[in-house]
DNA sequence: GTCTATAGGTGGATAGAC
DNA sequence: GTCTATCCACCTATAGAC
């Protein structure tokens, strides 16, 4: 029973946002009386720690898909296609778990869900050390490079998610490749480069 | 009396998040009755609106800046120093203007919204175009880069503002900009591009 | 411009019967 | 495990007096 609650849960919020996951409507939808609920979660804010616990759940089976990748090369192209494929998959929980301020703040400092999110930074963490190790990656800070990977995935997931970008879910795949790349190759002409860090 | 009113909706929603904008606490802390408000506002979504729009006033402010910038490889810098800049000294307008989905909902098929949203972009695009026109960005469609280098502002922005990055403010400038730099010149080493885009 | 009175709604949660 | 009864806080908004 307390799986029902958390999908019917999960459900209030794909549709219609954090402020249509009430106790009344949970238990409204499982023809059940609100108070009900307490028999299995002692409050609201249980039911939205354990909401986003099984939404970092998600996230990690399609994280964790990377790992079949042969080279760290191509663990780290994988891990790219893996969240783009979670975010199109699943956007309203990217925005559960990545994009949710006001739920964190209740949420976040619970120890568990901290610890996942890290988890997901400390992913991408290894798969660029594995990546200088191999020597496809240039040499530098694993955590200046890990963390503006992250950035790019994390903002062009974001604005897409948001309705920011006015495209189809088959173009954000492409759209989301080609600035990772972008991220590889770089962006500038090599000879100007010094004009651009004055 | 309507900028009373907006500058403490805004005070209220950076203190404390959307959920403590309210008609009775607004009118609160101008020492007025709920009622009074609606006088200057038709409805609480009318408040919301402005409150967004004056957002999007700050930041343009910001962005603007960047025009002071000699070349174009000088401007698109200062424009992500100014984004910087937005960021650090208003966290809670960036969460207002371009993290809340909830309240752009409501909000950003008025219009005006939409438009403001809509000038950001395109400002970055000129950047862009600028660029490519000078020489110092590599051939390419403008939108698919001014798309990476949005995508990387806003995903390293949205991590910090929400403290998924361990970071103070002075260091997250460094962090903002050594990403945006890496954007720039690339993470891989060019002879195994090849491996990466399999 | 601001007030009172009030309608009509949402929400979380306790107590205690079955 | 689920129910009813109930409390209490909070919300947006209308009507109409001053």
């Amino acid at each position: 029973m307390p799986e029902k609650i958390l999908s019917t849960a999960l459900e209030l919020y794909l549709s219609n946002g954090i402020s249509a996951v009430s106790m009344r409507r949970i238990a409204q939808k499982l023809h059940i009386t609100a108070m009900a609920l307490y028999r299995h979660f002692p409050n609201k804010d249980a039911i939205l720690l354990a909401l986003v616990e099984q939404g970092f759940t998600v996230f990690g089976e399609y994280q964790y898909r990377a790992l079949a990748g042969k080279t760290a090369a191509e663990r780290l192209l994988l891990a790219g296609k893996a969240f783009v494929d979670f975010v199109v998959e699943n956007p309203k929980i990217f925005r559960l778990i990545f994009m949710s301020p006001d739920i964190f703040q209740k949420v976040h400092n619970e120890g568990s869900v901290g610890i996942r999110a890290h988890q997901t930074y400390q992913f991408l963490l290894d798969r660029v050390a594995d990546g200088m190790r191999e020597g496809f990656l240039k040499e530098g800070t694993n955590e200046e490079v890990a963390r503006a990977i992250w950035g790019l995935c994390h903002g062009m997931a974001s604005l897409y998610v948001i309705g920011m970008l006015d495209v189809q879910e088959s173009e954000f795949r492409a759209m989301f490749m080609s600035a990772f790349l972008q991220m590889g190759s770089g962006i500038l002409v090599d000879a100007t480069l010094e004009k651009f860090t004055v």
